[in-house]
DNA sequence: CTTGACAATGGACAAGCGTTCACCTAAACA
DNA sequence: TGTTTAGGTGAACGCTTGTCCATTGTCAAG
């Protein structure tokens, strides 16, 4: 039986711990890849030997309301958060940049992107009407050392991150040795990338290959 | 469905009409309903009679690298936004990130948001990592000029400000001459405040009698 | 002891969906 | 004149994927 007192408009903690994870590697993929998993790859992460194991997770998550999907469609999930902000296994030291709603006196109107296409300032996202917010993709990352100052970039600043795939001459952030750093991508035709920190005190260059690249710099944010 | 604007934020170089409906749509469908369609669904809608036609259109757009897919996998797209490089033109996901009008200059006051009227572009920046606390006031002023150079703050950077009054060592915008400049706010006690430029070649010194300051400067904003 | 949630196995089916082949039209080259 | 590029039809083929069946086991509550 169902046991969440009525005065609660989102229960969502009463969550079993299997299902927080299942939860959070949807979102997780969701916010890596820009698409939702499939139920055979959900169940590929947990190692689980029936795809069926998934389903009851995910029959189970519908039911709690936190989750929604089309039936018989395929990856097409939508997650209801009331956001509990709990844990998310981002990258250490970043702040999540998630569920903040647009501030400003734009709010009125949704704007259909296809016809707005090309006024800016009219293309607004309306969380109210979507009801769920489909990317939260990027997030702030402190930066620490300095090894980008010849990119004026110090420690201290916070710099926006997009997960997505490097181009040549990108600033990414790396995971390194535990920690992430920024430095530039480097990645010319027919040869593997490397990166490179941008402090001519700095030489060294670092194998791509080795490291999990997070993410491209949109933007530098400094506090004054 | 009118295209009265001249310039679309994507990189629609080569993207023929067809080609920019359908990556419009796809966008579109994503941003409503949170996952991307299916083939089938794109065909329905602009009513093709094969998937063909729109498997053509999906070739097409990855050949031109604005679209990428993972082969035979369901509504797994990935759309490569050119929002990369340069841009005082944002991206058209406001997802998540506070939104802050930038403003070119200006006259007298403080800008109007509410029409966004004197708006040259908008700026998007993870709330948590600039800490504004007034955010609905706030608002980003584009710098001009190296009057502030050795603040680390440079030509075309954003500045984000937060209308109030300026204490001693703050970096205000400051009406002179028609136009809002930063300047950093000196005001010793027993002494009248001036204003001062943060480059050793600029040497002068502002009277704060006849200019207008207009906000304090909470944070820089730069693109990469 | 029984009931019911929770978790998972194993296998199988059918619909969803991407992909391809053959073929067609029209315009733009050259 | 042929060739290329953009756009489209029609019909399959087969992998992907959601779904459902029966079954096993644990654990806490009634």
């Amino acid at each position: 039986m169902d046991k969440r007192s009525p005065k609660h408009l989102y229960t969502m903690k009463d969550l079993t711990q299997r299902q927080k994870e299942i939860l959070e590697f949807i979102e997780h993929h969701e916010w890596r890849n820009g698409f939702w998993p499939s139920i055979r790859e959900i169940q590929e992460k947990f190692e689980f030997k029936s795809t069926n194991a998934v389903m009851g997770h995910l029959r189970a998550l519908e039911k709690k309301d936190v989750l929604e999907r089309i039936p018989g469609q395929a990856r097409t999930f939508r997650i209801h958060r009331p956001d509990d902000g709990d844990s998310t296994q981002l990258p250490k030291e970043a702040h999540e940049v998630v569920d903040i709603p647009i501030v400003g006196a734009i709010a009125a109107g949704y704007p259909d992107r296809v016809e707005g296409a090309g006024e800016i300032g009219r293309l607004q996202v309306d969380i109210g009407s979507a009801g769920f917010s489909s990317q939260r993709r990027s997030f702030a990352l402190q930066v620490r050392g300095d090894s980008m100052v010849d990119a004026e970039i110090y420690d201290g600043d916070r710099v926006v991150i997009e997960p997505r795939d490097a181009h040549d001459g990108d600033i990414v952030a790396a995971l390194i040795d535990g920690e992430t750093t920024l430095k530039r991508y480097i990645k010319k035709a027919g040869e593997p990338p490397y990166l490179k920190a941008e402090n001519k005190f700095y030489p060294e260059l670092y194998p791509v290959t080795e490291l999990c690249v997070q993410g491209v710099a949109k933007a530098v944010v400094r506090n004054l």
